[in-house]
DNA sequence: CCAATAGTGTCTATGAGACATTATGGG
DNA sequence: CCCATAATGTCTCATAGACACTATTGG
């Protein structure tokens, strides 16, 4: 805790995930200036002298997405900080996640030429600004390992959704299928998980689903697996 | 990414985990300087302006654990980085878990007016300095995770262990107690995580026990549970 | 032989997954 | 009536945990 202070920049930047059409979607923006101007980048924006970092978080999201604190989950990822990230000099960079159902396409601010949510399979890694490739592939694992064992999956939901909406979620992410039944079951056993809300839809060609709220645990115990053999 | 930049310090700190007469230890100093002079503190330093954030890391624990690369497990934690976390101005920390098989005592550095190991529930968490007791927490929280779903139990251990000893490290960090009989079975089966020597300790009032070393492995399929009921 | 620890076998309950079956709506 | 989707039931297999048992050393 004692050598001599360097000047280091810090930012924060932003990994705002979504489901669009069943698909697993993430904000990018497109860079007015340089470096990488032109090139597509994650959200972010430079921390405040007297700013807390969650804080810094919730106002990129705010002005460069458009979205409030309410219906999105935040969290850290961790923090990117190898000294040539950056060419403008040192910055270092702390990640964080958020979730969010079906989210609006935003509206773009300054030092944005364009912003808008791509189907993570339409992303080219490579072509990403500074190590944002990076940043999207520890947030991407993260969202998925964090859906085995936490009830995140209802962030990307509505208030109220179905069952096969909630599955919806668990096979878009993971990218797999899961048998609808056993899903089922174990969704509304998970006690904490999902509330039966006593309402229902009207019927798509089909039986009506029963309408769930998202529940007041975070731990999924036990843990929905993925089949990782 | 565009706005003023601000003059924030970058500082690691580390939680340097390990097992002492079969208990959960982590390193302290006793801080020399204020802020916090006298009181016990996590291991840090200030990042240098060309130093990654994970060199950084090492540095700090050559300098005040002397504990090289080898041996020593370091993975990045979070950032804590609230604005008032540190009277000397805006600091941020990115913290970090070291974990080693029963390490020294170090001899500690400028700034330190000493340095050891605690035991774990020694320490009262409100006498640390800054905000270090949340980043502790932080930590051990992390550590018990992960021996569930990881083979990161073996870096408790020296490079030759018998599967007892394993079991301890399980038992020390969740404080709990295991059957020997089925952990034996769940640790020997799990691919990866240990293998088999061929070598025998000499017994010490019992049947001598089989060497084992770490595994390549580094996820746990099926993982070891605590029983989270 | 006894004590102590290592390692294996056996039984049972629980849960995952495959799949069948029933329920309830719209054309 | 048929189709589609929702929700539940049933069967099988794998595994966790309790616990008994065998193996191998030292005293």
């Amino acid at each position: 805790m004692d050598a001599a202070a360097a000047p280091i920049n810090v930012a924060v930047d932003l990994v705002v995930l979504t489901l669009r059409q069943g698909r697993l979607s993430v904000l990018l923006v497109q860079r007015e200036d340089e470096p990488y101007a032109g090139t597509w980048a994650l959200p972010g924006g430079f921390v405040q002298l007297e700013e807390d970092l969650l804080a810094a978080a919730h106002r990129v999201l705010q002005s460069e997405a458009s979205l409030g604190r309410e219906h999105t989950y935040l969290e850290q990822l961790r923090t990117f900080g190898d000294a040539g990230r950056d060419p403008r000099g040192r910055v270092i960079s702390v990640a964080f996640m958020a979730l969010g159902a079906d989210l609006p396409d935003p509206v773009f601010g300054p030092g944005a030429a364009d912003a808008r949510f791509w189907n993570l399979t339409d992303i080219d890694p490579a072509a990403l600004a500074f190590d944002h490739a990076e940043i999207l592939g520890t947030a991407v694992e993260r969202a998925r390992a964090k859906l085995e064992y936490t009830t995140l999956a209802t962030s990307f939901l509505p208030p109220e959704f179905t069952i096969s909406q909630l599955r919806g979620v668990y096979e878009s992410v993971w990218g797999t299928s899961l048998d609808p039944g056993n899903f089922h079951r174990k969704a509304t056993r998970s006690p904490g998980f999902v509330v039966d809300l006593g309402t229902q839809t009207d019927g798509t060609g089909g039986r009506p689903a029963r309408l769930f709220a998202a529940g007041e645990g975070t731990v999924l115990n036990p843990p929905l697996l993925r089949g990782g053999d």
